[in-house]
DNA sequence: TTTTATTTTCAATAAATACTGAAAGTTTAA
DNA sequence: TTAAACTTTCAGTATTTATTGAAAATAAAA
């Protein structure tokens, strides 16, 4: 194995660990640190052999990433397999895992809790108004979170903008 | 259980679902959140019964949610026991989360990033000079989002910023 | 159509992670 | 110093999550 080669092999093992710990799949960073390491578009069975998976492993983490965007499909002349390719774009990955994540996790978790603080807008108990003050508090602060990262990302300005708040801050 | 009681109970298990989604772990998200309900001070036999947890889960839930610094301990006069309450700043838990989160897991990986780097900073193939800019990109990404979040939540000034940012973008 | 190539699904299994509970360790009080 | 109250540790067990692989489904070619 070269040195090149090495060197990829442990940004496949780093970016599964990664991924690991922030509850995202390890087959599935593995994957995209895969293709986005990979100078040409490769195929399941290119995937399953780099990374000795399953089948099922490799269809459904590719079928993940496709989901997430952060992966594209690539027709090849003359081949009937698929054959897939990663967006280089690190902004675009941290958008989409981002706008993604929201909505599947962190969505439904808003809805219950603007359901909880509907649920005790009436109550006069001391607890009642805590608890319910509480709630809106976690409420507020999300919005605003998700309201400037949507900004930010969907500017395309990110970079120009993180300079902006190194002098104004 | 009274209609508040019922409200809280969902909030702790609701917590506890996010965090797992999150790679936290279940028991110290709804540690937390119980501690966040709870109008008074409580104790490891109080959160045992509560969530129904053993000791062991118990301690090592609440040690980690110390050393994150979003709980603290609590001296009730005429009590050995310790005593645990919440902190209720929602800004003050991102930050340390963050903080802690970025010191144990992104830090390291920063780090490797920086070997292969350094590593495969002399390669003059096309294949080398490709990786060398990927992981490049990376690193440079992931310094200004660091850098953007450090200056947001140190400042203190995190929901005026926010306000800010809603006007210039 | 029929055959062959390829992708998808999912029940069974493996691996990773979380939790328990009792024993060891520590601190405070008698 | 001994005993009681309390906290911490960790080997064993349970639970959850990830992975496999073979069968079913689909799509393209013969």
């Amino acid at each position: 194995m070269s040195a090149v080669e090495q060197s990829k092999q442990k940004f496949i093992d780093t970016w599964g660990a990664l991924g690991s710990d922030w509850g995202i799949n390890k087959s599935v960073a593995q994957v995209q640190a895969l293709l986005l390491v990979s100078d040409k578009a490769l195929s399941t069975d290119d995937i399953m052999e780099a990374l000795k998976i399953s089948r099922g492993n490799a269809n459904m983490s590719l079928r993940q990433l496709m989901d997430y965007g952060i992966i594209y499909k690539k027709v090849m002349a003359g081949e009937r397999k698929e054959f897939f390719i990663a967006e280089k774009d690190v902004w675009k990955w941290a958008l989409r895992i981002a706008m993604m994540r929201k909505q599947k996790e962190i969505n439904p978790v808003l809805s219950i809790l603007k359901d909880l603080k509907d649920d005790t807008r009436g109550d006069k108990t001391t607890e009642g108004k805590a608890f319910n003050k509480m709630v809106g508090e976690i409420q507020s602060f999300t919005d605003q979170i998700s309201t400037m990262a949507d900004k930010v990302f969907e500017s395309n300005r990110g970079e120009l903008l993180l300079k902006l708040l190194k002098v104004i801050m």
